[in-house]
DNA sequence: ATGGTAGCAAGGCTA
């Protein structure tokens, strides 16, 4: 089962690269973020053409999240538990069944900025009730994934410069530890072997030239209860998509589970 | 110190 993560920035703007991809890319899962759209407005009727069965939490302008799967979707959670009051569509929960069942997390972590002040309040506090979120599944022992925008560069090899990113809310040490505690609750991150070779990222900002001059973060993971990391054969990001025609500024990021 | 780009949606916010 391959299964991607993929911040779309804006799923109508990206219908036609999207469709291209998953047609050429054939993930079994994909997981989205930022698509923008309201459950209303999403091009729902054009992915199920394409023959994935389609979940959302969405909303008007902002954030929103979708899971796509060849395989159907079940027992479907939308939002993160925890804080009745908070309207920003970020995550979405589904169990996806192969050979045996894998339960898909999608995430669109608050991005923080600026840093102090509340928007970083409400992202450490977001982290918060995704370590609580993390450690109930955790206690299914069962394969799982969270997978998504974490808006966290874990160490500073996951940054082109990482001077340029020490006062900025993805990189803050508050940021990093609440991220390092999730690791520690006993999930994989599934790529960062994959950074022992200098320059793998996820996200180039539109601005600055930051694609031209390959100054690159990684943001998106996926995180892996041992269940999963087990039967996790692969973890790979599709770097050439930013070069393409009217990219998003993040790439998909791909892991492949025996399953 | 600022601005640089992009999406949504129709002005400013978010990133």
């Amino acid at each position: 089962m391959k299964i991607a993560t993929f911040n779309i920035n804006g799923v109508k703007a990206r219908l036609d690269t999207l469709c291209g991809w998953l047609r050429d890319a054939a993930p079994d899962v994909a997981l989205l973020q930022e698509i923008k759209s309201t459950d209303e407005t999403f091009p729902r009727e054009q992915l199920e053409d394409l023959g994935y069965t389609v979940e959302t939490h969405g909303q008007k302008g902002f954030n929103g999240v979708a899971i796509l799967s060849k395989l159907p979707l079940e027992d479907v959670v939308r939002g993160l538990p925890g804080d009745e009051d908070d309207a920003q569509a970020r995550y979405i929960e589904a169990t996806v069944t192969g050979t045996r069942s894998v339960r898909v997390c999608g995430i669109y972590l608050p991005n923080g900025n600026p840093a102090p002040g509340p928007k970083y309040e409400y992202k450490l506090a977001w982290l918060d009730r995704l370590e609580v979120r993390m450690r109930d599944v955790l206690r299914l022992e069962e394969p799982a994934v969270f997978s998504g925008d974490y808006n966290v560069i874990p160490q500073d090899e996951d940054a082109a410069r990482p001077e340029a990113w020490r006062e900025d809310a993805l990189a803050l040490p508050q940021s990093r530890a609440a991220f390092r505690r999730l690791l520690a609750l006993g999930f994989t991150d599934a790529l960062r072997a994959e950074t022992q070779r200098p320059g793998l990222y996820t996200f180039w900002d539109y601005q600055a030239g930051a694609w031209d001059r390959d100054l690159g973060i990684r943001i998106d993971h996926h995180l892996l209860t041992p269940q999963a990391a087990d039967l996790a054969r692969s973890a790979w990001v599709e770097k050439d998509i930013r070069g393409r025609e009217k990219p998003s500024d993040h790439v998909p990021v791909w892991i492949e589970l025996d399953v």
